[in-house]
DNA sequence: GTATATTGTGAATTAGAATTCACATAGTCT
DNA sequence: AGACTATGTGAATTCTAATTCACAATATAC
């Protein structure tokens, strides 16, 4: 008997699919409810397949981080087109991130999770330096700003960087706990300004 | 035969030992690897003991939320105890939490998982409520720093509550993940003055 | 078109962990 | 001391979820 199948596709853009299946449910229920069994089924495949395209769920995780990895360096390319004046930049990146975090909860709730923690070490370093590198190119644009007299010389670009997920950061977590309650954009906005001023060269 | 048993504790007792055990473990090893079993253990105790504590693991986590809050509540009382200017204020309490995190990850890895989502709202409603108690006392520092003139009049001080939050939360999230080599006090001390700065009337 | 490799299926296995329960022991009250 | 209640024990139960495996269907190479 011929048994209906669902179409074969190649390991490679399953594997892309998975990730982003993985990602929206993240979103949706947070990383505790994950599965393998309901990401299966969230592409309609039935559990065991998700082993033809990972080795297990951590590797399914892992291709997550590559995801969201991926989508913070193009924030930044795409900022970095859009302006050359390094305030500017930020500024965009910001809303930008903003954006990111509003669109997509499933950001916030992976890489602050516990829930990626192996006991291996690996996974914990690997999001580190993920977020290392984004911090790295705002530090970047700083530094820039820095150089073209914008932004003050006395101020350490990599004190910026952070200072400037801080903006973010605890607002989007609020945000996140009081099921959008707290109003993330607003307080953007209003911080932005004072956090511009005290790094304008005057 | 006569079997040899563990001194019995009357429950409230108990239950504060229980909760301190938990999140010992969970700042040692993450929220995801705390069972029942090991609370337990860690207090000498037999897993299904804890049973007669509390209703059951939701119960026991209610408890370690208590503590933490506590804990906040204690430092925001201990630093207005030490000084009446609230700028230095908003400075020791910056410093006290800079030390709570350290000697305590715990706190971190409860407040942000999302092993704490139950399904149930409750939970992180709770969470969310901590938090911004503790933000609105930091917010009541700032609107009395207006009073007296040392604080910009110009600036929400819920929004400065939150970007003071932001001094500290980012830090100690890359502190974590970088397993202790992200230097989270030589960050704060760095950060403090440009916040300091930015938030003082001139 | 046929062989071969790749991908999908369904059932079974395994493991960890929460929870329950009948029984045992220790405090407490009189 | 006797009785009652609170606390601790150990075994059994149940559930969830990851993972494995033999087999089936599809795609790809020749």
């Amino acid at each position: 008997m011929k048994k209906l199948q669902i179409e074969k596709l190649q390991s490679e853009v399953r594997q892309e699919q998975l990730a982003r299946a993985a990602l929206a449910l993240i979103a949706a229920d947070g990383l505790k409810k994950l599965s393998v069994a309901r990401v299966a089924q969230r592409v309609g495949l039935v559990p065991s397949a998700i082993y033809r395209h990972f080795a297990g769920k951590n590797e399914l995780l892992d291709a997550v981080l590559e995801v969201i990895r991926e989508q913070l360096h193009a924030n930044v390319a795409a900022v970095s087109d859009q302006t050359r004046d390094p305030m500017e930049r930020l500024e965009l990146l910001l809303m930008a991130h903003v954006r990111l975090i509003r669109e997509n909860q499933g950001f916030q709730r992976v890489i602050f999770s516990d829930e990626l923690d192996n006991g291996l070490p690996d996974r914990k370093v690997r999001v580190y330096t993920m977020i290392s590198g984004y911090l790295k190119r705002v530090a970047g644009i700083v530094a820039e700003g820095q150089l073209s007299g914008s932004i003050r010389k006395d101020i350490d670009p990599d004190t910026v960087s952070v200072m400037f997920l801080g903006l973010i950061q605890p607002a989007a977590i609020l945000w996140h706990m009081s099921a959008g309650k707290f109003d993330i954009t607003r307080h953007v906005n209003k911080a932005w300004p004072v956090f511009r001023a005290a790094i304008t060269a005057q």
